[in-house]
DNA sequence: TTTTAAATAGTAACAGTTATCAATATTATT
DNA sequence: AATAATATTGATAACTGTTACTATTTAAAA
């Protein structure tokens, strides 16, 4: 019955994911990670981001930026990708679940739930905007 | 001035997103299209996209699945995409701008806009689901 | 027409990710 | 503590979606 054995490197890159707000593509964290194993693979960091999600200890972000953002932070939450830096950064609101309600109005089918990304400006750059004009 | 010349395969790359509803990417609008223009270039059908979307006659729909998905109806909605069958479907409601505000509460920064993305059954994998049940 | 440059077909290159596999490390068993 | 069993690793090749390159073609202007 495939028993899960522990790594540290799958220690390693949880503890990362767990500890930081970057929200790092898997190049990111293999940078990172390499700094405490340097003989990790690359392979590998994939490997156990995989191995997270699935296991619901991580989540996947799809921000349409050409790769996949990784976030530690399991509760339900959302995000901003930043048109001036091209972070991603969280915001701080409550669940939309309402919206699942609105969608499944005249819809012949089922809602199991959403994704949102907003689009704007993070704080830092938000400033810059401001007192640049 | 950099003068825009329509080509008889960019009218027929923009002719099928606008009379289909199947959110095609890239390699089934090539399939398609192939038909009419046998020797058309899968390149040219990437930058045709890119173009149409840059130009705004097209939107480009990233739902995480591993390629892009088009879409010629360039009016503010939203999608689903189908659990069962994969597929993306449009999703007949109004645009959630109250969204943005409830995102700008307590956020320093700015928030331009958003993209919202239902994942559920569409109508056909919802009637086999309540039939096999 | 002739000219001009945008667009094409064909192909190579690229980025992100997954698959393969022998070697290694973790856990269970003795 | 030693041994056995197997999950995981590192290294690398392979794969997929997309972009870049270039000689040739084609649409539009003169």
């Amino acid at each position: 019955m495939a028993t899960i054995k522990y790594s540290r490197q799958r220690q390693s890159i949880k503890d990362y994911l767990m500890s930081t707000k970057e929200h790092p593509t898997a190049d990111m964290i293999y940078s990172h990670v390499r700094e405490e194993y340097p003989s990790i693979s690359l392979g590998t960091v994939y490997r156990n981001l995989n191995f997270l999600v699935s296991q619901g200890e991580a989540i996947r972000l799809t921000c349409g930026d050409g790769s996949e953002h990784y976030d530690g932070n399991t509760t339900k939450h959302y995000h901003l990708l930043c048109s001036g830096c091209n972070r991603v950064v969280d915001l701080t609101m409550d669940p939309l679940d309402h919206i699942d309600t609105l969608a499944a109005v005249n819809f012949d089918g089922i809602i199991e739930g959403h994704t949102v990304l907003f689009r704007g400006k993070c704080p830092e750059c938000a400033k810059q905007t401001r007192t640049s004009a």
